[in-house]
DNA sequence: TTGGAATATTCCCGTAAAGGAATATTGAGA
DNA sequence: TCTCAATATTCCTTTACGGGAATATTCCAA
């Protein structure tokens, strides 16, 4: 796992952006207004999320129009899988650490 | 979804000591020793990821033995859910979007 | 009870990054 | 071609944060 796209996600405005795309593809001025972002401030954060591969860009004429690239967050979930175990087990691994540092201790 | 576990997890030494966390607890010595990452700094990530609620800690003596939680990731899980149609739909939904804004402007 | 091992904390410094404001760029239509 | 709308970029300032080094804290064993 890299942490390119985990750091652009960990931006508040970032992730507010994502989310807003989450529902279809918008432009710029429109992010701008929904979300109460300046335009600047929003091109700067699309910028982030473009060279993080989170998003894309599509230009119409004057607009440019932005819509979420599925690639990071099929990665994401297999990132996720490796640690599903984690919540799935039912015994507690911390009894067995416990028991191993004992078991080294009496040698 | 709140930014703080994102942001916990967008530091690479952090992400690290999560990874190495996965194949069970540890204290604070030996992720120092198996990350090459020196002591005081290894405890400040730490406590980034407990207050983050990433990790827990048992104190056993001397030591600190710290193990993830399973909570964030079901969670960050939970999250990904809602972008699964994202990837999971076949049609481009940007297509959809041009055509939308083609007919307003017929208007 | 004193010393040493394990861990946490503090202070300082340098850098990265975010916001604000202004400006540059690009494209469409009159 | 000129202008306006949409978007990107730049410059500046401020703040957050990570690393290094030193020090404080805690606990066990002798």
């Amino acid at each position: 796992m890299d942490t390119t796209t985990l750091n652009a996600l960990s931006e508040p405005n970032r992730l507010q952006i994502v989310e807003l795309l989450r529902e279809g593809p918008l432009t710029v001025g429109e992010i701008s207004e929904r979300l109460q972002i300046r335009q600047p401030q929003v091109s700067k954060h699309l910028r982030v999320l473009s060279n993080a591969g989170i998003v894309r860009v599509h230009a119409n004429a004057n607009r440019r129009i932005y819509q979420l690239r599925p690639e990071p967050f099929i990665q994401l979930n297999a990132w996720l899988e490796s640690y599903r175990r984690i919540w799935e087990e039912r015994f507690d691994s911390l009894d067995d650490y416990l028991k191993e540092m004992q078991e080294k201790q009496e040698k």
